[in-house]
This record gives C-alpha cells, structure tokens and sequence, in this order.
DNA sequence: TTCAGCGTTGCTTAG
DNA sequence: TCTAAGCAACGCTGA
C-alpha cells in the first residue's frame, strides 16, 4: 500500500510567501505523518493557449518556486497534461487524502474545480480551499451589497472601508524527512524547458521581466524603499510612452501569485503610515483597489467577458473586421502611436495602463469599431500580466460598454502621446521604419512630404503603412452610433422595468 | 419616483 | 506653461 499523501495545487499562487493553502498543506501532512506534494498541472498543448513571452514567465516562476520549495525539503511535482484528466490518476496512484487549493474565478479554472472537487468526494479526499488572490474576500463584499455587484469604484471603497485585512503568513520551517517522498529526485515531474514546449527560446527578445516570486518580492522591495515616491504617486501623472516604465510592473507578478497581494497592501500601509500620500483612485493603494474592484465585478457576473449574456455590459452592434483587428494587433494601423505600442506589447508583454487605454479605445469605439471581445483576446495572448477579471472589466471600461459610460471622450492617436513625449522617442524605438522622421511628423508621417519622407528613409504605403482610417472623420461617426446604441440600450431597460402604471 | 452630484487619466481653443 | 470653457451630454448613487 502506497504511503498517504497530502498534495497543494499550485495555479495563480506561484509562491511560498502568504500562501494559506500550502501552509494548510503543510500542516495536514506533518501532523498526520502524510507525504506532501506540491504540484503544478501543465498541459503540453499550452502554447497553443497564451502567449510565448507569458509562457516563458510561468516557466522561470515555476522554476523558482521549485528552487524555494526545496529550501523547505520538499520540491514542485510537474503534472503533464489536462488537470481534469490526469489529476484523478495521479491521485490514486499517490494514495491522496488531502488537497489544497487557492480560490480562483477564472472560469478555466471553476471549471476544473467542479470535475476535481467531484472526484475527491467520491473518493474520500477532502478539500481546502483559500481566498487569498485578492486582498478581500469578493465574495463577502458582494454579500455585504445584497447581493450585487458595485458598478463604481467609489461605491466598492465604501464597501470595502471598515474591512480588515488579516496580516500575510510567514512559512519558513523545513519540512520533516516523514513528509518526504521516496522518489523526491525523480526527472518524472521536472518543470519542461520552453523547448519542450515547442517554444525557441532564441526567437524570444532578452526578457525583461523575470518570472518568480524572488524577483517578485526583490521589485516590490525595491519600490517600497522609495518613500517619496510611493506616496507622491498619482497614476494620471505617470508616462504611458517612457523608454522605461514610469509605474512598478508588479502587476505580472500579482497575477501569476509571485506576489501576494495582501502583502503588497501590507506594505503600502506600512510606508503611507505616518506620511502624507496620495489616495485612491490614483494612488498606489488605488491601483491595488482598482483590482478588487474588477475582481468583485467579474465574481458577481454572469458572462463577465463576453457581451451577450453579461448584465452590467451594454450591447453595442460592433462589426467583425479581422483586417483591422489583425492590422492593430500586429501594429500596423499607420498611426505610430498606437502602432509602437502594439509593439512593445508584442514584444516585452507589458505596456501601461494609458498606453493600454490609448489602442483600446482606437480598437473600439475611437476608430475601428472591432468588439472589445477580440481585443481583450489579442491582450490574452501577449499580456504577461494578464488577468481574466481586470481584462475584461478594463475592456468594458475603455469601449464604454460598463462601468464608464462618456463615450464622447476619445483618446487622439496623434495628441495623447504628444503630452508626455513631443519629440516621439518612444515611436522611434518601437517603430524603428520611422526613426528619422522629423518631429513635425512623427506622429503623423503620412503629412510629410514625398522628399521628406524620401530623405527619412521610409515612405508611406511602402516602407510603413497608409493609416487605415482617418481618425478625425471616423470618431465622429462613431460617437454617433455609440449614441445610437446607448439609446436603444435605455429603451430596453424601460421596457423591462416593471411599471406602476 | 425623481433628480442633483459625481465620476482615476479627452481634445481643442482662447486667454 | 497653465487653466478654463465648449464640445454634447453618459449612468450610478443616494437623498
């Protein structure tokens, strides 16, 4: 007979730092003399699923989460392929008692919770599982608002005032040898390299943000220890077309579970304490809240990304056009701003969160009237930190589908990068076809004349392309049949009001 | 039921 | 370089 085991899955919790589930696990083993597992499930098509930069990602924070757990003796065991396939063979061959798992609404992930879940109680497993991917529990606020889901951030602050939050786990006690497994060395659950995976790691750029909970807290470390600027920070007044990134990119790691977040509210309440400091909704502590507030949302709603189906969403008649989604997504529109954002989002996977504004509006409702839906997918693909609740709620929010509702307010692809970069470095790094372009035309090369574009070494319609639509025509248009939708939008809420009369 | 107040981050022009 | 008004006028919240 196979010893007992106890086995914590690892999904969005890639860290050994507050994690409730894992010490839950811990404990269950030590004090029952049970082998511990901790496993990750990855399935071998995944690539066909996200993006290379993300995939590299997981791999380098699974790396160093094995690296970590084998400082506490025990190590990561690899599951190959679909979680709720495999999982049930596994844990019959390991003689699995007890599980542990972190609460995550992604529906990939509810999913498979409901096929395991049926599987251990069948079979006499019990199962733990822990809030602890935000830093509230989303559940309790939508309870403590009868039941519905605030539709403003000042509305979810209110809610979430007078909240505790329990102080972060500590978890840096090895592990007994009688939790040990025999086969602990075995190369059968190794973490596959990218080329396992069917990714050339040579057809990657050098990474720039390095996946794993040490890089994690080293970033969050480093942040807090700028006092100054942590408190002085105001979201609208950072750069979206720096060279560098002007906010922190610990948004990867939040996602992945490098990070938790309860530990970075911890610590922003440590260094807010006592100082003056900006507040919610542009502060530091606000961005956090902003996650929360999309978390609550995207918990409480039925079809949270997706159009049809989803009751805080506005149904707006968007039109298939998979020219322009493909020459947006590929940053090709002829409008350099947005085109040398798609690029560094290609490229490195992470861009900010007004550059992120900027091509979402441009997709939407600014210019090319593609669904939200299509977009959200193409940053599914290339985010590394993407998130399935703050991705949809954010593209509701910037098509005026939910939650923000001034669609008269369309971002300019030629003046909103204007404001923190006149000279147009940024489209000069990423749009390199347009680097000598005189700053007079920069933003809009097809103004420059045929010798200067010839003296530039790029013409237009040649070099790089012709813009595909003329921006200050079609946004016009399109506030109209925004306006056109909204109306229709009222008059099917009216006639599904029940009235007195 | 009604309605004033308000909302992380628009653009352009005038002064 | 900054601020304010005009553009045309949204929905949610709470009294």
């Amino acid at each position: 007979m196979v010893s007992p085991s106890v086995v914590h899955w690892f999904r969005l919790d890639l860290r050994i730092h507050d994690n409730l589930a894992l010490r839950n696990a811990i404990n269950e083993a030590e004090n029952r003399k049970h082998i511990l597992r901790p496993i990750y499930v990855i399935d071998p098509e995944v690539k066909n699923r996200i993006g290379k930069n993300r995939l590299r990602f997981l791999i380098q924070s699974l790396q160093n989460l094995d690296t970590n757990l084998r400082k506490l003796n025990t190590r990561l065991y690899i599951i190959k392929g679909m979680a709720t396939v495999s999982l049930p063979k596994v844990f019959e061959n390991w003689n699995v008692k007890y599980l542990s798992v972190q609460v995550d609404i992604d529906p990939e992930y509810v999913a498979q919770d409901e096929v395991i879940e049926k599987f251990c109680e069948e079979n006499d497993i019990f199962v733990v599982k822990r809030v602890q991917h935000t830093v509230y529990d989303v559940q309790g606020i939508l309870k403590k608002n009868n039941g519905s889901v605030p539709l403003t951030y000042q509305k979810f602050l209110s809610l979430v005032r007078d909240q505790q939050v329990r102080e972060c786990i500590e978890l840096n006690k090895k592990l007994s040898d009688c939790c040990k497994p025999e086969d602990i060395e075995s190369n059968d659950y190794d973490i596959p390299s990218l080329e396992e995976l069917g990714i050339e790691e040579s057809c990657l750029i050098e990474c720039k943000y390095q996946g794993g909970e040490t890089e994690a807290l080293n970033r969050l470390n480093m942040y807090m220890a700028k006092k100054q600027w942590v408190c002085a920070f105001e979201k609208p007044n950072t750069s979206p077309n720096s060279l560098e990134p002007s906010t922190t990119v610990l948004s990867p790691y939040i996602s992945h579970g490098c990070l938790s977040a309860k530990l970075f509210y911890h610590k922003l309440k440590q260094v807010e304490c006592g100082n003056r400091h900006s507040e919610p909704p542009v502060s530091l502590m606000g961005q956090l809240m902003w996650r929360e507030f999309y978390y609550t949302a995207g918990a409480g709603t039925k079809n949270f990304d997706k159009m049809v189906g989803n009751s805080v969403c506005t149904q707006i008649p968007w039109k298939k056009n998979d020219a322009y989604l493909q020459a947006w997504a590929e940053g090709k529109t002829g409008y350099p701003f947005v085109d040398a954002i798609m690029r560094q989002l290609r490229q490195e996977g992470w861009i900010h969160h007004l550059a992120r504004h900027m091509v979402a509006c441009f997709l939407t409702r600014g210019d090319l009237w593609v669904s939200w839906e299509d977009g959200a997918k193409v940053f599914e693909d290339l985010l590394l930190d993407y998130d399935w609740s703050l991705n949809a709620g954010n593209w509701m929010w910037l098509s005026a589908s939910a939650f923000f509702y001034k669609y008269f307010r369309v971002y300019s692809p030629v003046a909103f990068g204007k404001k923190t970069d006149k000279e147009g470095m940024y489209i000069r790094k990423y749009v390199s076809e347009l680097k000598k372009y005189p700053t007079e035309f920069i933003y809009e090369p097809w103004k420059a004349p045929k010798s200067v574009q010839t003296a530039a070494g790029c013409t237009i319609g040649v070099d790089y392309p012709k813009r595909i639509v003329d921006h200050d025509k079609i946004h016009k248009e399109n506030m109209q049949k925004m306006s056109a939708a909204y109306k229709l939008n009222k008059e099917k809420k009216s006639l599904k009001r029940p009235r007195s009369d």
